[in-house]
DNA sequence: ATTATATTTGCAACATAATTGCATTAAAAT
DNA sequence: ATTTTAATGCAATTATGTTGCAAATATAAT
């Protein structure tokens, strides 16, 4: 499967944003990389090519369109990663398991690792949960030994 | 026991902290509240009592030595809560759950609940777990009903 | 009590992150 | 092709966090 763009193009009228060089530029990044994506990282690699407004206004409509979900690391920096596709902008199912790595600081998404019931005091009521683990990821662990 | 002063000095004494003002001020308020509290919310209400940067410092220094606990909540703000007696510099025991109420913002520390056991991908080492869960606290959820 | 010291504070300047208003441009609909 | 609507880029502004340094203050030493 090459042709992400055409792919990328469908996602974007299905959801009734227009298709622009900045919003596809955007996809292809976060769609050729292995862990959630920094907005500063984005920045970066995007370099002129869109202004900074511009990408924090890309982000912000992907999220409420629920094409890409927001997780903050632990520094409480924004980190981007496309959603799976059971998500919409009225559902999201990203209550995986994020995994912060120490030594690498990527952010991968555990989409097989399901949070555990939680029991809370009596009158709270859960809409979601976010939970966040810390630590050394594979490869890391791996190079470390 | 209404002289938390004592007791603060006491703590602050016992960190190798100097007693100062702004410190003592910034325990009275943590401890006056039932949920953490925000670095915005310190800032407003010390108001002219103490710099920015001084706020900013004596958070640090009490995270340092494990006085307080930093919790993050959906935005990526900086909520600070007093440690239970439990933690130190070289080991905190924030390991339970947080509450982030979508109706009055407050972040709960639920002590009492603990973060169930997690299962990860091979490889992965995980050091610390951070949950965040979100929804009514009791108090919210009684005033809809 | 006074002085010495080490820490802490407050200020100023700077750096980074994020938001808003508005004119211009580009995409989609007609 | 023209119109309409959405999206972009720029400038200005606000919020958030950091650093260096001189002045002030708490504690220890005398």
């Amino acid at each position: 499967m090459e042709d992400n763009t055409a792919r990328f193009e469908k996602l974007l009228v299905k959801n009734g944003l227009k298709r622009t060089a900045p919003r596809l530029q955007v996809l292809e990044i976060l769609s050729g990389r292995d862990s959630a994506t920094s907005q500063p990282y984005l920045e970066q690699v995007m370099g002129k090519d869109a202004d900074r407004v511009t990408l924090y206004r890309v982000l912000q409509a992907f999220e409420e369109k629920g094409i890409i979900h927001k997780v903050l690391d632990q520094q409480g920096t924004a980190n981007y990663a496309i959603c799976s596709d059971g998500c919409s902008a009225h559902e999201h199912h990203d209550e995986h398991v994020h995994f912060n790595c120490d030594n690498c600081h990527k952010i991968y998404c555990l989409d097989t690792v399901k949070i555990p019931a939680l029991k809370v005091p009596a009158g709270f009521k859960v809409d979601r949960l976010n939970l966040i683990a810390t630590g050394l990821c594979a490869s890391c662990s791996d190079k470390v030994n």
